[in-house]
DNA sequence: CCTTAACCTTCACT
DNA sequence: AAGTGAAGGTTAA
């Protein structure tokens, strides 16, 4: 195998409310973090494979790094072992890229205690979706993979950027049999018959944008131009709302505007980008899950905003900015990630367990077994209005699945 | 400016 | 078991 490098694992102090790995990887704003063991995930990242895990006071991490020094290693015979030791020395720049990717600078509980005191929804939602983070990710990634989530789930675009990686970006390593690939540059994906190739991987109407895109921004862009969409400002503490106009500040108006002129970007694809992205945080991405939580929980639907339109698109946008403030994109994707269908076990909260002994007989009452049923009743914590029929807010079944479950034992 | 239909594919649900 | 609808939408008419 190919010689590389594993650096030991190291440390930052990080507390569950300020970064919640599981909820932050999850959430739909990433889609190659693939956690591959005990709650140990990983990503190849600027040429190197990422490694996170975390416990209720540290973030951990190790990277694993092709090796260079294979041209002129000594022979395998006077090695222990392919793979050396801690090779890193000062020089590692891992722990600014976390710190950059993660984008672990803002007070997340602090900003939490600032949507929730303005917001009464927010202040009711979040509090089981603490440590939402939004990333700082490569924009072109960015771009990609959200003109992949149209009409689309979240398992389908991480299948299909993995197929791009895969296809089209280099090999950073291996974990185990799992390949690592980077994200490809806009030039790879200008490859001769790129679109009907995508096609045949799935892309379906997709490949099209994507082979179109890629060829405007390789092609008719300068080089940097993604780049330099991006926010230019350090973050700041950001709670105060002045100075932030209806539609957002010039910079950001500016990069939703230039990134709507490519192939396959709407205005819900560009906020992702803007937000994700290009670090501007009061773009708010209105989708179909935030539409249908702005007409549940803050009377869109009705009069002049009936449908989504393009100005109820921006009405709904604007409604958030005024009253979450410069990071109402940030906010919103905690209200966003509370809704995802992958973390609806949290909003029930179980109330008591009770165990029954079920007893199967024949006919005669001959007792053919005897077996131990455990029966859940939960209740919807401050939430009535979702998630199966609630009677007096009792559920006694939290899904579906649940019940066949139950069904499958008693059987 | 608003409304519709078409667009690829997968998967859970009926 | 075949059919339907929705999944982090965009485009063209």
């Amino acid at each position: 195998m190919a010689n590389v490098r594993v650096s030991e694992w190291r440390k930052l102090p990080v507390s569950l409310a300020e970064l919640c790995i599981d909820t932050t990887l999850r959430c739909g704003q990433s889609f190659r973090w693939k956690k591959l063991q005990d709650n140990e995930w990983s990503c190849a990242l600027h040429g190197r494979i990422l490694s996170l895990k975390q416990d209720s006071t540290h973030l951990h991490y190790r990277t694993i790094k092709p090796s260079l020094s294979h041209l002129l290693s000594p022979p395998a015979s006077q090695r222990s072992s392919t793979i050396e030791g801690d090779g890193e020395g000062e020089d590692d720049d891992t722990e600014s890229l976390i710190r950059h990717y993660l984008n672990l600078g803002p007070d997340l509980t602090a900003l939490y205690e600032h949507w929730s005191s303005v917001d009464p929804n927010f202040k009711r939602r979040a509090p089981k979706f603490t440590g939402v983070r939004i990333l700082k990710q490569d924009a072109w990634e960015a771009l990609i993979c959200f003109i992949c989530s149209s009409n689309n789930n979240i398992a389908r675009i991480s299948q299909m950027v993995h197929n791009l990686c895969i296809h089209y970006g280099p090999l950073i390593g291996h974990i185990g049999d799992q390949p690592f690939h980077d994200f490809p540059t806009p030039e790879a994906l200008t490859a001769p018959g790129i679109e009907s190739h995508l096609r045949e991987l799935g892309f379906g109407y997709r490949a099209g944008y994507i082979a179109k895109t890629a060829s405007i921004v390789a092609k008719e862009r300068p080089k940097g131009w993604l780049q330099s969409l991006c926010n230019p400002e350090l973050f700041d503490s950001g709670m105060d709302q002045k100075g932030l106009p209806d539609g957002g500040r010039e910079g950001y108006r500016r990069a939703h505007e230039e990134l709507l002129k490519l192939q396959g970007v709407g205005p819900k694809v560009a906020d992702c980008v803007c937000l994700m992205g290009l670090g501007w945080g009061e773009s708010v991405p209105v989708d179909t899950h935030v539409w249908q939580i702005a007409q549940r929980d803050y009377k869109f639907g009705k009069g002049k905003n009936k449908s989504l339109t393009k100005a109820t698109y921006d009405a709904v946008g604007d409604h958030f900015r005024a009253l979450w403030g410069k990071e109402a994109g940030w906010a919103h994707s905690v209200l966003f990630a509370a809704d995802l269908k992958t973390f609806s076990e949290r909003l029930t909260t179980k109330l008591e367990v009770d165990v029954d002994e079920v007893e199967i007989k024949k006919e005669d009452g001959t007792v053919l077994e005897s077996k131990v049923v455990v029966k859940r009743e939960y209740i919807l914590d401050e939430v009535k209005d979702e998630f199966g029929e609630s009677k007096d807010g009792i559920v006694l079944e939290s899904s579906r699945s649940q019940r066949a479950k139950r069904r499958r034992l008693l059987v």
